[in-house]
DNA sequence: ACCTGAACACCGTTCAAGT
DNA sequence: ACCTGAACACCGTTCAAGT
């Protein structure tokens, strides 16, 4: 008996927690799985499907919580919500942002499910053509995997290019000033999506409710 | 006499634009140069500071076009005018996009200038306060290089991935069909820019002019 | 059906030594 | 100042062969 699929993509995600993206290789994922790393590629494809699977899980605590707003009009709100949460689930593993950013959506299925509705509901709530809302939708991911990437990588800017950049470039200097602290990331997320969000409604036809 | 780092940079540019990123390695670079591998370290410290510096060139045509907009309520059309230009900046060389992706401002100062010019156009023409304006010129530049990577990247997407997306998740199927064509991908960009730029001037202070 | 052994074709980086 | 030789410590992937 055997290793399964599932146990490889769960061992993956472990070791992914423990060493990040970059110390997962198919090697040593095949050593802690007590295998050689050439059986791999009989339960998986390549590296990139092993990271589509993982994406997977990794965004499939979002499933449960796709339900469309419950007021058309709430859309926003609703949008907001749900970047929200794959921002959470992508944060909840080390380098989750990295392992998403580029994953194949016929594999990363709950990340389909995701960009499915959010599609459906610029359409039908926020009143968008299926193409922009589809642009609309892919906007979203990108800025939300995008942002988390960014986040869960700014360990390697080394204090020297920091002071590079400021010394060249003042008005990123005084920002950065003003950005210190814990919860400019948190923030910084928050501006972006509102930006987004502001811009569909911008794009989107009036609503009745306004 | 020996070789330059400029000389350096530009042969790894040139080296992308034939082979691509994934095959741009030190070693090849070397080889085409007529030096070993390890030579190319008196240039330049590591393989990023060469993709920072190859950044620095690709963006460079930007830095004469910098000039803010002449009148400060006309920064909405000025940013997409920057936008569009980076865009292309980054279209003119093969996986443009993924070689920006992540580099340091420090050493691609071309991208650190596009960045900071943004910033101050939209802290003194958009009336952003600092911290905001420097959040929405990092969402403008992740934006720009998130796309771009996509547009470049897409040629990878199998029609069996395809076929598998569309035929579980329908309104993406429907979309898919919609936006067929090869002006789709610039559609996409401009309307993905919109939303940033409504979403600027619908947190930006109102202005006289509105 | 599931895995091993052995290999292919590579990587980025370090460092003592050479000129 | 600029480069080589040799090595370290790895990679993803293929494929014939084994059980």
């Amino acid at each position: 008996m055997g290793i399964e699929r599932d146990q490889v993509v769960r061992t993956a995600l472990r070791l992914l927690d423990e060493n990040g993206l970059e110390k997962l290789s198919l090697r040593r994922l095949a050593g802690e799985l007590g295998v050689q790393a050439p059986a791999l590629y009989w339960h998986v494809p390549s590296k990139r499907a092993l990271l589509d699977h993982m994406t997977d899980v990794i965004v499939a605590p979002l499933v449960p919580e796709l339900a469309g707003p419950s007021d058309p009009a709430a859309w926003p709100d609703w949008l907001r919500r749900t970047a929200g949460l794959l921002h959470e689930a992508l944060l909840a593993h080390r380098d989750g942002g990295a392992v998403a950013l580029g994953a194949g959506l016929h594999r990363a299925v709950a990340l389909g499910a995701v960009a499915e509705r959010i599609v459906e509901v610029l359409h039908e709530a926020a009143g968008l053509d299926l193409a922009d809302a589809s642009r609309g939708a892919g906007t979203v991911l990108q800025l939300v995997i995008g942002r988390t990437v960014e986040e869960q990588a700014l360990t390697d800017v080394t204090p020297e290019a920091l002071a590079e950049v400021r010394s060249r470039f003042p008005s990123m200097a005084a920002a950065l000033a003003l950005r210190q602290g814990p919860d400019d990331d948190a923030a910084s997320f928050r501006f972006a999506v509102d930006l987004l969000v502001e811009g569909l409604r911008a794009v989107a036809p009036p609503d009745r409710a306004d």
